[in-house]
DNA sequence: GCAAAAGTGTTAATCTTACACCCATGT
DNA sequence: ACATGGGTGTAAGATTAACACTTTTGC
């Protein structure tokens, strides 16, 4: 950053630097978040984004990977950044700015326990709790990008079993954009993208006759991407 | 933020809170974009964005708008959160997280000399010297983000002086999208959205014939929004 | 009168939407 | 045999893309 002369006559002051994670998982056709019941004061008892000081020898995506693994165990997941909360009284202890950054992880895959023992708790994404501070925002925006997202990046897949059946990846789109989709015309585009590699499993968990386990096929997008790219499901 | 048990062990230390603008402009048919020549040490002499420490008691958006202000004596422009960068060795100096807003400004209100008093310059986008630190994938990430979000939302106007002609819209949707589009297409799409109120008085800068100014209006732009929203301009 | 930019319509191709029935299987 | 979800095709409508000529006017 530069600083301009003026600046030269002002404080420089350092502040608390925070990073709270959004993080989504999708369930029994429901998106989901992960919250957790504060321990500390003020606000114990709670609930509250998972999150943490950002500390001064790691990066910020590093601590939200910390936050991460701290709380559900769980490496190598889908994280970004979102947006930085910075209203200079957002937290009335002291300033105290938070980059939220937000993940897609594979429910099946948490560490359950790990997840318990911090006091967290699934809720579904249109019945939360108020949550502290200025996170109900921070959810509600990491929705909207979540949204603005899966429509033109396969991060959906991010939210699924490797191994996935259309009408599971019907379900989960459904759950985002929040309106049904006809399962004809999705079925027809998503296939059309050929970024979906059908195994010759079936999941029969769905129904009796089961469905076509599916895998996501990066070489295939990464291919789409330069032919052109157009990579968008639904709408 | 909520931390967790393990952080109450862990040292909870302060940190520099920067925040970097990437002002662009259009002029003559060419997305800009507003560069200083560095007034401190270290790096005195290079190019690098305006920006500025963020105070104690001063909103992120707030201290955007007042480098803006103090840069270019603009207010009341477009300006938009991009991304908080925060690479623990970014700047090499100390520890130091910049948030990077992006402004749109209308080229022809800004403030001449005091743009030339901060040794600024206005380069074209894709005739950018090397900036400092991680200025340039700032630049980067930003002009992404102005591609994404010009083509869904109408800030595309917010470049443009207040009455504007078709061609003038149509070069800054090139500029922007850096490919060409089909005049006549464009035209239809545009109009087609009702959000441009056209003027009687003609604009003979760009032609002898002269190309009738129109104006962005808001109001129907609301209606499109409410009418079930798809404000798209070209692609 | 000519150069230079503004303005105008049509058609083919593509994509999107709406919609209804048969299939496989566990009970 | 029946209930349940999985799987398939088609036609109408909407949108996009490609494309060429006339208009105005300052020089």
């Amino acid at each position: 950053m530069t600083y301009t002369n003026t600046d030269l006559y002002k404080v420089k002051e350092k502040m608390y630097v925070a990073t709270d994670c959004i993080i989504f998982g999708f369930d029994s056709g429901k998106l989901k978040l992960l919250v957790f019941k504060r321990k500390v004061s003020p606000l114990e008892g709670e609930w509250s984004l998972p999150g943490s000081f950002v500390q001064l020898d790691e990066d910020l995506s590093e601590a939200g990977r910390r936050v991460l693994k701290e709380t559900t165990g769980l490496d190598n997941v889908f994280m970004d950044q979102l947006k930085t909360y910075g209203k200079k009284d957002r937290d009335p202890g002291y300033r105290c700015i938070s980059i939220a950054q937000y993940a897609l992880i594979r429910i099946d895959e948490y560490d359950e326990k790990l997840v318990e023992e911090h006091g967290a708790h699934w809720f579904e994404i249109d019945h939360l709790p108020i949550l502290i501070f200025d996170h109900n925002e921070m959810v509600h925006d990491a929705l909207m990008q979540l949204k603005q997202n899966a429509r033109y990046k396969p991060i959906g897949f991010e939210l699924l079993p490797e191994k996935f059946t259309i009408p599971q990846l019907q379900k989960l789109y459904e759950a985002i954009y929040q309106r049904q989709l006809d399962d004809r015309n999705f079925r027809k585009k998503v296939l059309s993208l050929n970024v979906l590699e059908k195994l010759d499993e079936k999941d029969k968990s769905g129904s009796k006759r089961g469905a076509f386990l599916h895998k996501f096929n990066y070489k295939n997008y990464q291919k789409l991407l330069k032919s052109g790219y157009n990579f968008e499901i639904a709408g």
